[in-house]
DNA sequence: CGACAGGTTGAGCCTAGTCAATGAATGTGG
DNA sequence: CCACATTCATTGACTAGGCTCAACCTGTCG
């Protein structure tokens, strides 16, 4: 169930991210495909990685089969930083992605530069606890398309990576809920659904209130 | 709203943590009544906490009141570790406590022994989605109960030292559902209610059970 | 073009929320 | 020490938001 880390391409371009400032995470660029296991729950922990393109779920699953979705992560952000006791999380590729990998080890002297990666990963879980713990439904998914606009959005348009149930899983409602939300909030005009992987928001001042 | 994180009592004995395999917190004591403000949001993140006695809660809170507990911190938890751009959180005294208080810029060279507690916090938001995002009434409780006997209870007695209103916030309820739900795990014979504040555990293995 | 997975819509139900009354515990002043 | 006030917890009746189950629709790909 883990997904191999042995680098697949070592004559590949040594890959050294463009965001120096950001994150030095000197590593090897690796592709993965729709669906495939970046790692699984209980792998050690012995590499970070940064998204280069396409997106990544990190999934959390109940034994009959609930499931919870932690966190996307989108181009630019870096995830993996964990405590030494295995992973408590399964990452898996929504669509074909690129990952730069880098073991944790050649990371250890420049922890540092992970540190914000890390708080900044708390700080995202707790505001997430908010969403799923106080919001209805209309606001977890209009903060849901305002965050996708600010981490991604050209002009308010949002093109989601992820599939209905990975937005269910993540908002902690039901695909159902989420696909009737996201026509009421189109027949009130905040938002245009334009194909299931494409929303632009046409008010985004009316999803904002929803968001406080 | 700022609470004063002045040192009240500069000739308290220098506190050095007794833990110092775990966080070398070189600070001073400093007590808070119920109820005080240990920090608020928005207040500059100059210092970091740890746990002496009694117990804290991370508080975060929507404009029309609805309120969200992100977390309990018990005696030995550090907290309060934070990216510069300001607190998020609240964070309060349940009863009166004591604290050790460290700069943070005291720590900096010191900085690797806070990652584990930033991961540990981490770790624990994440679980804590799965709980709010996916669990049911009974579920969250008994994960709840469960949690704190793990972490500071004697032989399956909980002492709670927060209140029904802390208890529902954090577990994304309501304090009508968690005085039922209680109560209904109490005639199920898997706990004894022993006053409000006090939980005995019959069948910690019934419990466990709603816990995955 | 047909098949199939994924998405939408509808009807009814159920869990947890709301509103309200009662009961217990804690604190204060006479 | 008791009476009272006040806050917190429990219980009940009812409501509602979101879930379940099921049918239908859409888009994608061979």
């Amino acid at each position: 169930m883990h997904a191999q880390l042995r680098i697949t391409s070592p004559l590949a371009a040594r890959a050294i991210d463009a965001d120096r400032d950001d994150l030095q995470l000197i590593g090897v660029a690796k592709t993965f495909a729709v669906g495939q296991q970046v790692f699984g729950e209980g792998d050690k922990a012995d590499y970070v990685f940064k998204v280069v393109s396409g997106a990544v779920r990190a999934v959390q699953m109940l034994a009959d089969g609930r499931r919870q979705i932690a966190e996307f992560y989108l181009p630019g952000d870096v995830f993996g930083i964990e405590l030494g006791g295995g992973r408590r999380m399964t990452a898996e590729a929504i669509g074909d992605i690129v990952l730069v990998v880098a073991r944790r080890t050649t990371l250890t002297n420049d922890a540092a530069r992970l540190w914000r990666h890390a708080l900044a990963g708390l700080e995202r879980a707790q505001a997430h606890m908010l969403t799923l713990g106080r919001r209805s439904a209309s606001e977890r998914v209009a903060h849901f398309l305002t965050d996708l606009v600010e981490r991604t959005g050209a002009d308010g348009v949002v093109e989601l990576p992820m599939s209905r149930q990975d937005m269910a899983d993540y908002l902690g409602l039901t695909i159902e809920t989420v696909s009737r939300t996201l026509t009421q909030l189109q027949s009130q005009g905040a938002i245009e659904v334009r194909g299931c992987r494409s929303v632009r928001l046409l008010q985004p001042a009316a999803l904002a209130e929803l968001c406080e």
